[in-house]
DNA sequence: TACTAAATTTAGGCGCGCTTAACTTTTTAG
DNA sequence: CTAAAAAGTTAAGCGCGCCTAAATTTAGTA
């Protein structure tokens, strides 16, 4: 019964700045400067100083001018950081009833200020939960996370096939209630209908819904951000 | 629908010294550098910088070398942070199970990370509580709080009255862990039986109580934090 | 290969919130 | 009333995390 402390006990940006990493890393490659200034909403130098600071803590490696890379350490603490945001984001919706597009921000600063036993606690309320309300997949307490099984964006799905909606970014609140709006959730199965080229929208019809809103255009950037698993069939 | 931006935002430690200091206030007389210093950890020339940033900022009325007050600004929004604590502590308790020894820490951190949405929710899912589980009055969201009748510690309960335990600080664990041993909690009545001399024990009897843990003698100490209101009775 | 554009790092600086050491003011005792 | 003790403030400095401007490295193109 010892574990609680929060450990070394990071700051908010240290955190922040894992968990960015983490999420630019496993998109392949190392994370670089930029992309990762463009997540957090900093300037490049700012960056640079902070990986300074936190490869000599031994977060993370820096190769200059390449790019860095998370040690086993920094990528503890940063699944421990992704672990703690969905959960968050889970109890919010489901105990709480908050809507999926304005759990991100809450999540974004409790997930700082909240301990080990907290989170535990509600995950055991929630029954642990292995999806947040995004359906992203909640990292076990011990750091293991689901591999995905193979997601396409609903743009690479071909016309003709069946689908099903499995996970959406949570960075875009108008996005997400747009989405609300046309019935689009997690778990929600479809059939895609048409696409038209040059960036054109593609056509859907949801499975088990009323005819008046089974049928939905999506635009491409919308499409762009919908991850989804292919059910069955396809045409060239 | 726009009061909820975390209004001109401070800082947590901002937030924690405008709390301390309206928690030193409230015991009588302008807040002192030292007893700041001694509320918040820290070394007095830290207080002394602060006080100086938070009145420049319109938050408190530094006189030299006498002490601080609030300004109505100050006093807002040290209610404000109050009300988070009280919320957050009876949350934790009556919804995650936390013992009320624990919460204390929990809430003092997750108080300057939530947003007032989410402290209207768990206020709501509470039932909109008026007292935190240590028996303090949970200010509303206007920032009334409620007068406190006329509490008196354990040690000046007079030897033969009734009296019933109001209050107590959630600051020692370890105090609140011991209280809760002897079956102690907020709203228990009992007879004050005897007392002795030179910061010896009182001794008291509890209401509704089995046998075995009717009679309970209590240490000077504990006594001074045990704040009271006295039912019937007096004995010189 | 040579030059340019883009990405990155270095230099210099700022506010916050904290420290210790030294100095000043206020309070208390004799 | 005065001297010592206590309380408070000022001075100097530090690490964090951010910024802009300037220098450097890398990547791309003619
Ligand atoms: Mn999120
Ligand atoms: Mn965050
Ligand atoms: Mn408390
Ligand atoms: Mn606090």
């Amino acid at each position: 019964m010892s574990a609680d402390r929060k450990s070394p006990g990071y700051s908010r940006s240290t955190e922040d700045y894992l968990k960015a990493i983490y999420e630019l890393e496993s998109e392949g490659g190392p994370a670089q400067t930029s992309a990762i200034a463009d997540a957090l909403g900093v300037a490049p130098p700012s960056v640079s100083g902070m990986v300074k600071r936190l490869s000599e803590s031994g977060l993370l490696e820096h190769a200059p001018y390449r790019g860095v890379q998370l040690t086993r350490a920094g990528r503890r603490t940063a699944l421990k950081m992704v672990r703690r945001h969905r959960i968050l984001e889970t109890y919010l919706t489901t105990k709480l009833g908050y809507d999926w597009d304005s759990v991100h921000d809450e999540a974004e600063r409790m997930e700082h200020a909240v301990s080990d036993g907290l989170i535990e606690r509600m995950a055991m309320a929630l029954g642990y939960p292995r999806h947040d309300p995004h359906g992203a997949p909640i990292p076990t307490k011990d750091g293991e996370i689901d591999e995905q099984e193979a997601l396409v964006p609903l743009i690479d799905v071909p016309v003709g096939s069946m689908a099903e909606l499995r996970m959406v970014s949570d960075r875009d609140p108008e996005l997400l209630r747009f989405m609300a709006s046309l019935g689009l959730r997690v778990g929600v199965a479809f059939e895609v209908i048409g696409r038209q080229p040059f960036k054109g929208p593609t056509a859907i019809r949801l499975a088990g819904q009323h005819a008046k809103e089974r049928d939905q255009v999506i635009g491409h950037e919308l499409a762009e951000n919908l991850s989804c698993v292919v059910l069955e069939g396809a045409v060239g």
